[in-house]
DNA sequence: GGTCATGGTCTACACCGTACACCACGGTGG
DNA sequence: CCACCGTGGTGTACGGTGTAGACCATGACC
């Protein structure tokens, strides 16, 4: 923390305000005074606000999930839950940067399935380990497994969306409780 | 088309813009020029750009909303693939409106569970009814059927996210086609 | 006929991203 | 040693944003 480089101390003082206050409230001249420089300074070091919002979101998200997976114990059920946890709580403890990340269009992005194998997205990518072995264990019917891997994310992505738009009125215990449940109900299937 | 009043000139040209370009697109002095009027004269029926915004939008949904459900036939499967195209078509056909809907955050939304009963959401709405029949004719195992509903529709909401923000390779046909076998994986169940 | 609400105008403010010109300084080749 | 130049900072300015506030024309009503 002492004497950080000039760059260092934009992207510290971007983040911040992305993960408190969210996307809108980045404004170059906030970062920079909150750096302790001018808003051209910045252009030095990132070609333009939404750089900026890139390299500092993705860093941190980079961060956390470098930690993701290695919750939960040997079984499939086990490794999902701990997998789920560790997505909500990325989600619901920074909303603002889940959302950005999320919301954010980009034109090369990660495309699933092309580029969605082991070496995907942080969470995905544990998912997906999660899934083979549960087919190779017998847990879980032989089937594509980027796909199923694919429909327990987007399900809780679903549901994590609902829940911070504000339209979903459970506390966020409850709300953890519905998205197991529903992990549940893809597991188990709702077919009588 | 003729001789329309302030106010619906206004919403018709902020929604024309909403549609086709996007949320940010949509500034008071574009709305205005379009609308032949002066920017503050706005103010005059909008109290400020995001009640318009939400004035237009949800206009434009409930105008669609309400044609949801009819597709489809009797049974279970096939009513729920007219639901599920009924969604698609509007989410991929004005990804724009859809994104805004989706993303803007509302202290007074219509929450699960509480207010999503028959009288909510359009899609939402049906789904439930068509849970609930497919659970009296055993087609449907028995179980909270908002929960199986929200299951359904969260899943396909959380794949548009992706394929809207890019993360999804795949022409549109095909995307199609995912979102109904992620359905029929939820039916069925993954476990072997 | 005075009063007042309605719906429009124009001006102005504070903020935004960023293009552009400028400059201090540290290293480096001649 | 000196000229040069890239690096990283500054200050100014432009064109955009939402919207507050003062103003005014018109028509309805007591």
């Amino acid at each position: 923390m002492t004497e950080q480089p000039t760059a260092a101390r934009i992207a510290a003082a971007a983040l911040a305000i992305l993960v408190d206050e969210g996307e809108g409230a980045v404004s170059m001249r906030r970062v920079a005074t909150d750096a302790g420089i001018t808003p051209m300074a910045i252009y030095k070091h990132y070609p333009d606000r939404l750089a900026l919002l890139r390299s500092v979101a993705d860093a941190a998200f980079a961060e956390v999930g470098a930690a993701w997976g290695r919750r939960g114990g040997d079984d499939f059920t086990s490794r999902f839950n701990g997998l789920l946890d560790d997505f909500l709580d990325f989600a619901l403890g920074r909303p603002h940067l889940y959302a950005f990340l999320l919301t954010d269009r980009r034109e090369r992005a990660r495309r699933f399935p092309q580029d969605f194998g082991h070496e995907g997205s942080p969470i995905y990518r544990h998912v997906v380990a999660a899934v083979e072995e549960g087919m190779r264990d017998g847990v879980l019917r032989e089937d594509d497994p980027l796909e199923v891997a694919l429909s327990f994310t987007s399900s809780t992505q679903g549901l994590v969306q609902l829940y911070l738009g504000g339209r979903i009125g459970l506390p966020e215990p409850d709300f953890r409780e519905l998205c197991r449940r529903t992990g549940w109900r893809i597991f188990d299937g709702i077919k009588a």
